[in-house]
RNA sequence: GGUCUCAUGGCCGAGCGGUUAGGCACCGGUCUGCAAAACCGUCUACAGCAGUUCGAAUCUGCUUGAGACCUCCA
């Protein structure tokens, strides 16, 4: 494995480019992602980005690397709205629902916890959230205030983007460049406490309806929006780790303004390289609350999306995700869901031929090829796609052993077999589906097959067609193959 | 308006200068009492125009179209 971890190449944001992936300690990796904010119950393109991650820490564990995954939870902090106003999400929407900020956001955590179950996420290693670390993120606003970078006004501390320019690149992961923002951005009004447009909000000093409310050196008040991920990734990964990652929606400003942060308390980028995933479109756009064309991840599973005229399962959106990069955008449809869900099911159904076929003497092809054909994919910014085509070019040779147009030899099926569970149930994540031979149906489902068979052996071909009807009005497809019939 | 990204066959989607990625659909075949399913095979596309090159989906320029960010968003 040691020597797969070293061809690991990951796209870094930072730098724009591909680069070999080298930890800060050797067979170890720090990894920060940017969670929910629970204010509402996560849609279908929020999870993307977690399943992405999900895949991306998968395979760093099935490299062999010791993995602390870090991802928080967003339950506190004030957030510039359009209007140029800080605001608690958090409080406005636990207000419109009459609960409180706890409430909801405990509301939404339970079914955030939920969905990590179905979609198959592996639990990170924490998961920290920003009102549990309200302290760490005091302490570093006054380091930040004791290094210049930020000032104090009436209770709010705000970062202070001109000084901090003159000794480090505000910008330097979006490409952003301060004096063309200036021109694009609203003016400060009258009432702004900010001395430049840039600055961003440390810390807000508390309103009178303000739900909740912590103490600080300056007052009441509440964190501003990007300081709890400085805090809980310094507290939990230190001042500089491997992997930061998140949405692409939070390149900027909330990944420049965490550089800023982390530069301005302790002089240096928090991480090595930044990933970003791409967003999750609906017919061409963005995915988003605001554009309201969203969908929840149980709805699909229901078939309620009101998009599709059937349901699908978590685990074939979870293959249908995987089918397109990560940095991509990817288009839900209807055409595309059902191409991954038959496309799964043929990708299971050999791995089930899998483990009946039998050892030859030697292989007519090369299998260690094969097998190294999916680490190589993988090794390329976890491009998943190449690793699905490849495996589906291992399904077609699977079923040319078994038709016995290929031979495969002992050892080598020995080897396909670990590989490809470990790529399709470990990396790719997708879940072994429910066995039909275990469900409750299963004696009747003899019985009535038990019964269709005597009548073929009749040939009593009305009573069995009528049976195989009768089945199908129920949703039950019944399959005769060379070995008997199955049904689903 | 500014910054950036993208445009691939019926659909989804890889591709990073020279081997038809892959899945689904379609079509042909094997199997089957007939179906369905399954399996095998077939299907040579890269927005337009110009340029660089022995060679371009891939590099450069222009045109057209779409999207993201600039304000919260995964």
């Amino acid at each position: 494995m040691k020597a797969q971890q070293d061809q690991l190449v990951i796209y870094n944001s930072l730098k724009g480019e591909k680069e070999v992936f080298k930890p800060l300690v050797e067979g170890h990796i720090g990894m920060y992602v940017c969670g929910p904010t629970l204010y509402s119950e996560p849609h279908m393109g929020n999870m993307r980005t977690f399943i992405n991650f999900d895949l991306i820490y998968r395979y760093l564990l099935h490299l062999g690397f010791s993995v602390k995954y870090v991802r928080n939870i967003t339950d506190a902090g004030h957030i510039t709205n359009s209007a140029g106003q800080e605001v608690d999400s958090i409080g406005e929407a636990a207000k419109a629902a009459q609960m409180q900020s706890l409430e909801i956001v405990y509301k939404y955590a339970v079914k955030f916890q939920e969905l990590q179950r179905i979609y198959n996420l592996l639990p990170p290693s924490i998961e920290p959230t920003a009102t549990q670390h309200i302290q760490e993120q005091i302490e570093i606003i006054e380091q930040i205030l004791a290094n210049g970078y930020a000032y104090e006004v009436n209770g709010s501390v705000y970062f202070d983007t001109r000084r901090y320019m003159q000794d480090y690149h505000y910008g330097i992961l979006s490409g952003r460049k301060v004096d063309e923002l200036e021109n694009e951005t609203r003016a400060l009004n009258a009432q702004d406490e900010k001395r430049f447009f840039a600055d961003f909000a440390l810390w807000k000093r508390a309103n009178p309806n303000d739900m909740q409310i912590w103490r600080s050196p300056w007052g009441n008040g509440n964190p501003g929006w990007h300081i709890e991920c400085t805090a809980m990734s310094t507290k939990y990964l230190g001042k500089q780790f491997d992997i930061h990652g998140g949405g692409m929606d939070l390149k900027f400003p909330h990944h420049e303004d965490e550089i800023a942060q982390s530069c301005g308390s302790f002089g240096c980028n928090p991480a090595r390289y930044w990933m970003h995933a791409n967003m999750l479109n609906v017919n061409g756009q963005k995915m988003s609350k605001s554009f309201g064309n969203y969908f929840l991840p149980k709805q699909i599973l229901e078939g309620t999306t009101g998009l599709f005229e059937k349901s699908y399962s978590a685990n074939v959106v979870r293959f249908f995700m995987m089918q397109a990069h990560y940095r991509s955008n990817l288009d839900f449809t209807q055409e595309a869901l059902n191409a991954a869900e038959k496309g799964l099911s043929k990708l299971t159904d050999a791995l089930a031929t899998l483990t009946r076929l039998q050892g030859a003497e030697k292989s007519s092809f090369d299998v260690e090829a094969l097998v190294a054909s999916f680490y190589k994919a993988m090794n390329d910014d976890f491009n998943a796609p190449i690793l699905v085509a490849n495996l589906f070019e291992a399904t077609r040779l699977i079923n040319l052993v078994n038709d016995g147009k290929e031979q495969i030899s002992v050892a080598d099926l020995v080897l396909l077999k670990e590989k490809m569970s470990a790529f399709v149930f470990d990396v790719l994540g997708l879940q072994q589906e429910n066995s039909n031979s275990e469900s409750r149906l299963a004696p009747v489902m003899d019985l009535v097959l038990d019964l269709r068979q005597q009548a073929r052996t009749n040939k009593d071909w009305t009573t069995s067609d009528q049976i195989r009807d009768g089945l199908a009005k129920a949703g039950i497809v019944v399959k005769d193959g060379k070995e008997g019939t199955t049904w689903s």
